[in-house]
Parts: structure tokens; C-alpha cells; sequence
RNA sequence: AGGGAUAUGGUGUAAUGGCAGCACAACGGUUUUUGGAACCGUUUGUCUAGGUUCGAAUCCUGGUAUCCCUGCCA
């Protein structure tokens, strides 16, 4: 037996943390079921790839990366109507992008129409596939419902020649589309309706991107995508949980081909994000009407526009790793999203400034205009930097003393309109008249005067530079004037006002619309249209310093105070600069004068969730939702009269009520404690069948008699067993089939535990534990439990528990 | 309705019968020539009613809620 390798537990590349699916490849890697493992990906290409398959695309590179397996892009391009080389193209490139490499790998369903067909054929000669020529609609009605078990068509009973002379006629062309479909034969009244002779082949005369007009014959997904799996030696062929019901075609399709080694479907949860939709026809639609102006429109969730936006593939890979995986469809907070960005950023942009909407500035006490040398890094990046050296935008590391850029300083500057308020809020720290600040490395200033138009909006402000021998409250960017280079900014923000946009949202509706609206529902579909951030791009004309007209094109800057920025790379010109906001600061001022405003701030930004959710909880403590408050919650279905015989006969003999009703609805528990010993011993078996074998029972993999637990239940009775041991034996005997007394007289599990042994046995565990020991000392009772349970482990449950408490209770103040 | 899946702070997760932990968010403080970052701290949680057990987030039963399935899409 080999060691499974083990997921690296350090290091820069973002892992998957451990899940269901990954203690299920340890296993399996641990028992020799597979040498490696092997993932895929398989998206349709039917439209770019987005925020939405990064998290499913890192669990299956990742995974097989981090158990040093391989992976395989492959793209399920089975539906002629839709699948393009175009997008085939754009995943692949968006993928690489992220930086995943699959080597020879790459996959295309439609490279195997000829071995799925082959096996197509394998099928009907087997008797496990017809072709129907029933109507779509026809088979629909005979597929019946989740009441109606499916009828059989008149067609599903031709012999197996006629099965394949018709397949391989339709696969000649000799039939329009929709005439025949091949049908697996599975179970027509399954109450999973995928098992419902699920379509395996249709008819579909046009041009497919790869294979042209060789096939009008195309496979389904159902048929497809588990051969394809199998074909190219997928180990763990993981997808989301609405296929959990496909997963019966799945292996139906590998028994019956005799596939061995076989993969194995897993499914796990989808992950939304907050703010966004996915859907492809919704995203379409908002480029249709001109609500963003393409795929690549940096406020979209596809990846190539995210690139676009300036987000880096660390940063998305990041995110990435911070999704939890389990069995739940679950919605991310948009902030670990943006957190992920923003921490990435830090560490790779250089601080510069640009005044976004300026207002000029006119200083005296500067003798004559010079250039200041100041630092692309704060403190604390050039602090952490590794091996003390620190980038330019160049991508050269230098000395953090040599990381500077000269920038300019005459009379005439630009500072931020937002940096200046004549009738300032309280807390705030920036320019006011006869107030100072500080310019970000030139010193501090004073406003003596300002003057404002006829709507009495400032346009320029005079100061007097005081040097160093001030005091300033705040620090606020600038440009000189004369160097400065003009620019346009475009600000984005989240494209939807609400996190679940695709959802209802009744208290969002503006008033008027609520009142019109039937029961503030909106229409179903549309209704994603009217929650667009009309404020989602603000277009700016500013200034920015003139250092970054020597950096590269694609250098991403912080300028200060603003945010994460960095030059559109479809739109920005060398003399038409065009920067585009990667991502804000954090921005606690603003947040909290949001909130003393007690109204949205001026770009009209949503609250988050909690902050409205939290108001409407806090001013209305509970109230009872009148839909539920009417609806009692509905208990068990009443025992029929045969059931009630049942009960009545187990109470009899001694099975406590619950118990008894319990098995008195069911057949299998029934049957079980049929051929139990009917006398003193009852009760406890009833009770063990109830709590501790049922599960195992529903499953057939009981193999223990009701009958040779009578023994177990008198000695545990009798005191001379602990609840403990009998309960272990009980569950080995039910794998086993041995009798479980047998088994504990065999092992010496009865030989009681002598006093002196559970002294020594408690002793061991305080040593071992001196941590926790000086921890209960110090007041956290709660370990109790922890010490109890591994004083049970160490005497191998033979210990009495009541007696341990008491005995360790002692022990542990003593 | 029948079948399937799921339920742990505001959000995403960990704990595999024995200490309800982590991250993000929020809040407070320290620090700071960015109202950024960093550092320290605080608040908040096992859907519900029973059962089994010395001990239940975990096992059992009922209930509730959410999602998926009835395409010749994937």
C-alpha cells in the first residue's frame, strides 16, 4: 500500500482545501482503485467563459494538479446549433490566461462521433437501445409524469435487426430530422425520470463547426458525456449538482459497455456571485441593448472582460480558492471577490497620483517650480518586500531607495474637488478655508481664498505652501498643472443595484412601481433589466502625473487615495490616455458619511444586504409572516389499521412506543425484529434496530440475525457490559454477520475495567493533554467532554462513563 | 404532487460521536505623509420538535425551508 500524496499545504499557488471529492480521491488513490487520477473540464462552447466557471474549472485542475494527477480540457461540443470555434478559441485562451496548462490534452467530443456510434450500435445489438419514431410531443405524453409511470411506444418493442438497419439508416441521411431518435431501454416507470428511456441519439441535418455535414446523426449529452469520460481515462469526472439524477444514465451506460476501470461522477454545489448574472442569454441581452457596449465590457463577469478590467489571474485564482466546496448551491459575497483583487493589487501596483476631477490651485510661498523625488511604495510594502528589493513598473526589482519617480511642483496645481469643502462635515480632514493639509510629499498648505461661479461651485482656490513647520490633519494628492497629462478615467461599479438580481425583489421596487405591481413580483424574466446600476461607468476627465508616460502600457497603478487603475488596453491612446478603475479603496470615510447622511451616497450605490435586512429586523422584531403563521406544521402521516396492529403487538412486547411505531411503518425494520428473541431482551433490540441498524438495513448490508442479539442485550442489561462496547460490536456485527457476544467474548471486551486501571487510564490522559489540563484549570469546563472522550478511547470503551466523570472530575481539579 | 439533493454567524466554510474553529464582512483600537495597507481586539452561528447516548452540528424519526428533475439542450 503507497501513501496518497497529500495536498501541499504551503506555498504561493492557491489550493482546493479539502473537501468530500478530495477525501474521495485519498481513498481511492489509498485502496490502488486508480494509479492517478484524472480530471476534465468540459464546458460548451457555446459562449465565453465567466466568473461562474472559474470555480468549477480551478476543482478540477487543481484537484488533479494537487494529487499529482492530470488534466484535460475538452469541449462538449455535441449540439451542432450552438458549439463554434469561436468560442473554443476564447475558453481556451481565457483558461491559459489563468495560467492552467493541459499539455496534449485538449479534447473535442466531436473528434469520437465514430466510437460513440460504435458503441451505439453495441447497445441495440445488446437489446439496450431501439430506435422510436414516435413524435416529440407523443413521447413526451408516454414518458407520463412524476404520478404516471412512462407507456412503452408502439415502436419500443421492434427486434434488434430492425433496430439497427433503421440506426444505421439514420445515421446514412435517409431520414429528416426529428423522424427516429435512439432511445436507451432502460425503465419506463422509474420514478427518476431521467431513467425514463432517455434519448440517446436525435436527428440534426446541418453544419457542425468541425465535422461539417459528415454526421446527421448527433449524440446527447446523456450518451456522450459519460463515454467521453471514459474514453479519455477520466478518473473523477466531477459536475454540478443539478446532474445528480443523470448520474443513474451515467452508470447504467458504464455497466452495460463494460467499462473497467470506469470514471465515477461527483457532484457538488454551483457557486453564484453576488451582483451578477451568468446566463448567456441574459448577458446577451444586455449587449443587444446597448447596456454594455460587449462581451469585453469591463463590467461583465466573462473573463475577457475581467482581463480587460485589469483583474490579474492570481487574483482570480485567489478568489477561486476561497469558494468552499460541498453539496449546497451556494451565493459568494461580492467582497471576497473584491478582496481577493484589491489584496493582490497591493503588493503589485505603484503609487502614483492623478486627480480625477480637478480644481486649481493656485500657491505662493514656492520660491521656483522644481521636481520632487518621491516613492512608488509606502512603508509597509517596501517593509515586507521580499529580499528587501521592491519592483518599478518596469518589473525591475531595485534597492526601495532607487523605486522613486520624479514629479513635478509649480504654483499652479490640481487637487481633487472632493478635497476641498468650504462648509466641511464633521470628521473631515481635508482642505477647508483657513484650514491646512498636507500635499502628499511637498509639504503642508493653507487655503486663504476661493472662488466659486454663479452656481457657486469653487473653481479655484489660493494657498501658501508652509513648508514642514505646520501641522496638517489630513494628506490629499495633486498634479502640477503645467506637467500634468489630461486623461479620461472611467470609474466602474457593480453592474446591478441588488445582489440577486435574477431574483425577486419586493422591497427594492421604487414606491410607484410597488403600487402597481401585481403583489410587488416582478415579470419573471426581464426583471434582472431594472435593477442595472445606472451609475455603473462614470466617465472622468482629469489629470494624471507625467512619470507614466515611460511606464508600460500595461502597468497597474494605485493612484493614491483612488483606487486601482490602469490604462483600457482596447481604448487607451499614447496621446489620448484612457485609465479604467480595476477596483476602489476600501473607503471608510465615505461609508461613514453615507451613513450619518442616513441616505444613499451620490452615485446612488445599494447598501449591502445586511445593513437593510438589519433595519427592517431591527424596527420589526418578528413578524409573523401571515402566510406561515396559518400553516401548523404538519405531523406523520396516520399508521394504517395493519400498522396499528403492528404497534400494538411490539408495544406488547416490551418496544418502547417510538420505537415501535417506527418500525411498525416499515417493512424492512418489520421483518428484522420478526425473528428476534421475543422475551425480556425485546426492548433494547427494538431500540438498536430503530437507532442503530436502520440505516444499514434500508441498505441491504446488515448481515448480523435479530436473533443473536438477544445475548448482547442480556449481558449490557446485566451491568456487565458498557453501552459502549455492546454499541461497537454491534456495528462490526452488522458488517461481519458474526454474533456480535461471540465476537467481544473472543476479543476480552467483557473483562471489566479494575479500578486501579481507570486511575492509571485517566493519569495517561492528563499527561498527554497538558494544555487542555491548564486550560480546564483556567475555567473551560467544556473540555470535560474532550478528556471523557479520550479516557473511552484509551480503555476501549470498557470504562463506565458515569465513573469516569466521577473519577475524572476529581482528578482534574486535584 | 412523485423522485432526488441540501440545511453551521451577515457570507463562504471546518469540526467524520468528545474544546463549535477559520476566512471575508461588520464594529472598536493601535499605527500610518493613502480616511489604503498592516497589527490587536469585539460582536454574531449548528433550521425545528422529539429520540438514542455519559456525551449529538454529527446517528435515528417527524416536520419546515430551499434547490434540481418530467428537452430530440448541456
Amino acid at each position: 500500500m503507497t501513501d496518497a500524496p497529500k495536498p501541499p499545504t504551503s506555498g504561493n499557488t492557491p489550493t482546493v482545501a479539502p473537501n468530500f471529492i478530495t477525501e474521495i480521491i485519498e481513498r481511492d488513490l489509498q485502496s490502488g482503485k486508480y494509479q492517478t487520477i484524472v480530471t476534465r473540464f468540459p464546458p460548451e462552447p457555446s459562449g465565453y467563459a465567466h466568473l461562474g466557471h472559474v470555480f468549477a474549472s480551478f476543482l478540477d485542475f487543481q484537484t488533479a494538479n494537487q494529487y499529482g494527477g492530470r488534466y484535460h480540457l475538452r469541449m462538449d461540443d455535441t449540439n451542432p446549433e450552438l458549439a463554434t470555434q469561436e468560442y473554443v478559441d476564447a475558453i481556451a485562451d481565457d483558461l491559459k490566461w489563468l495560467g492552467w496548462d493541459w499539455g496534449e490534452h485538449f479534447y473535442y467530443a466531436s473528434d469520437n462521433f465514430e466510437q460513440y456510434y460504435e458503441y451505439a450500435e453495441q447497445l441495440v445489438r445488446q437489446g439496450d437501445a431501439y430506435v422510436d419514431s414516435v413524435s416529440p410531443d407523443e413521447m413526451a405524453r408516454l414518458r407520463g409524469d412524476s404520478k404516471t409511470p412512462g407507456t412503452p411506444s408502439e415502436y419500443r418493442g421492434r427486434n434488434m435487426e430492425e433496430n439497427l438497419d433503421l440506426l444505421r439508416r439514420m445515421k446514412a441521411g435517409e431520414f429528416p430530422d426529428g423522424a427516429h431518435v435512439l432511445r436507451a431501454k432502460i425503465d419506463l416507470s422509474s420514478p427518476n425520470m431521467k431513467l425514463r428511456d432517455p434519448v440517446l441519439y436525435r436527428i440534426l441535418h446541418g453544419q457542425h463547426y468541425r465535422q461539417g455535414d459528415r454526421w446527421c446523426i448527433y449524440p446527447m449529452y446523456d450518451f456522450q458525456h459519460p463515454l467521453q469520460d471514459a474514453l479519455e481515462g477520466v478518473t473523477h469526472s466531477m459536475c454540478s449538482l443539478e446532474f445528480v439524477d443523470n448520474r443513474a444514465i451515467y452508470d447504467w451506460l458504464m455497466e452495460r459497455l463494460n467499462f473497467d476501470p470506469r470514471p465515477h461522477q461527483y457532484e457538488f454545489g454551483r457557486r453564484g456571485l453576488e451582483y451578477t448574472i451568468t446566463s448567456k442569454r441574459k448577458l446577451r441581452r444586455l449587449i443587444e441593448e446597448g447596456k454594455v457596449t460587449g462581451w469585453d465590457d469591463p463590467r461583465m463577469p466573462t473573463l475577457r472582460a475581467q482581463r480587460r478590467l485589469g483583474v490579474t489571474p492570481e487574483a482570480v485564482k485567489a478568489f477561486a480558492a476561497q469558494i468552499g466546496v460541498n453539496r449546497t448551491n451556494r451565493t459568494v459575497d461580492l467582497a471576497v471577490y473584491e478582496n481577493a483583487v484589491r489584496d493582490d493589487l497591493n503588493h503589485r501596483a505603484p503609487r502614483v497620483m492623478a486627480v480625477l476631477e480637478p480644481v486649481k490651485v493656485t500657491l505662493s510661498g514656492l520660491d521656483e517650480a522644481k521636481t520632487l523625488s518621491l516613492p512608488y511604495w509606502p512603508h509597509d510594502v517596501v517593509r515586507d518586500s521580499p529580499g528587501g528589493l521592491v519592483r518599478l513598473p518596469t518589473g525591475e526589482r531595485v534597492d526601495p531607495a532607487k523605486a522613486v519617480r520624479g514629479v513635478p511642483l509649480s504654483s499652479e496645481i490640481y487637487i481633487e474637488r472632493e478635497d476641498f469643502s468650504a462648509e466641511p462635515p464633521k470628521g473631515y480632514k481635508r482642505l477647508t478655508p483657513g484650514g491646512t493639509v498636507r500635499l502628499r510629499g511637498a509639504g503642508i498648505i493653507r487655503a486663504d481664498s476661493f472662488e466659486t461661479d454663479d452656481a457657486g461651485k469653487v473653481t479655484h482656490i489660493h494657498a501658501t505652501l508652509l513648508g514642514e513647520n505646520a501641522k496638517a490633519g489630513g494628506v490629499i494628492h495633486w498634479v502640477s498643472a503645467a506637467e500634468a497629462v489630461p486623461a479620461e478615467f472611467r470609474l466602474y461599479d457593480r453592474l446591478f443595484l441588488v445582489p440577486n438580481p435574477e431574483g425577486e425583489q419586493a422591497d427594492f421596487l421604487p414606491d410607484d412601481e410597488e403600487a402597481q405591481g401585481e403583489n410587488g413580483k416582478a415579470p419573471a424574466d426581464a426583471s434582472y433589466l431594472r435593477y442595472l446600476n445606472p451609475g455603473s461607468l462614470r466617465v472622468l476627465r482629469g489629470y494624471v502625473e507625467p512619470s507614466v508616460l515611460r511606464d508600460p502600457q500595461d502597468t497597474r497603478y494605485q493612484f493614491e487615495r483612488q483606487g486601482y487603475f490602469w490604462r483600457d488596453p482596447v481604448e487607451s491612446r499614447e496621446d489620448a490616455l484612457v485609465f479604467g478603475r480595476i477596483i476602489t479603496l476600501k473607503d471608510t470615510w465615505a461609508k461613514s458619511t453615507e451613513a450619518s447622511a442616513g441616505g444613499p451616497p451620490s452615485q446612488g450605490f445599494p447598501r449591502k444586504g445586511r445593513e437593510s435586512t438589519e433595519s427592517t429586523t431591527a424596527q420589526a422584531p418578528l413578524p409573523t409572516d401571515p402566510a406561515t403563521a396559518h400553516r401548523a406544521p404538519r405531523t406523520a402521516a396516520p399508521l394504517t389499521p395493519a400498522q396499528e396492529a403492528h404497534l400494538a403487538r411490539l408495544t406488547s412486547l416490551g418496544a418502547a412506543e417510538a420505537d415501535a411505531r417506527i418500525i411498525a411503518r416499515d417493512e424492512v425494520l418489520l421483518k428484522f425484529v420478526e425473528s428476534a428473541v421475543q422475551d425480556g431482551t425485546f426492548a433494547q433490540v427494538a431500540s438498536w434496530t430503530v437507532n442503530d441498524l436502520v440505516a444499514g438495513l434500508r441498505a441491504g448490508s446488515v448481515q448480523v440475525q435479530a436473533a443473536d442479539l438477544a445475548p448482547l442485550a442480556r449481558e449490557l442489561t446485566g451491568g456487565r457490559l458498557t453501552t459502549r462496547v455492546a454499541r461497537d460490536a454491534l456495528a462490526r456485527a452488522a458488517a461481519s454477520g458474526e454474533a456480535p457476544l461471540a465476537m467481544i467474548e473472543r476479543e476480552g471486551l467483557n473483562a471489566g475495567l479494575s479500578d486501579a486501571d481507570l486511575q492509571e487510564a485517566i493519569r495517561d490522559v492528563l499527561d498527554a493533554n497538558p494544555n487542555e489540563l491548564s486550560a480546564y484549570r483556567a475555567g473551560k469546563t467544556a473540555l470535560l467532554g474532550f478528556f471523557t472522550g479520550q479516557v473511552m478511547r484509551d480503555t476501549g470503551g470498557k470504562a463506565e462513563p458515569k465513573k469516569v466523570a466521577a473519577v475524572l472530575k476529581s482528578a482534574l481539579e486535584g
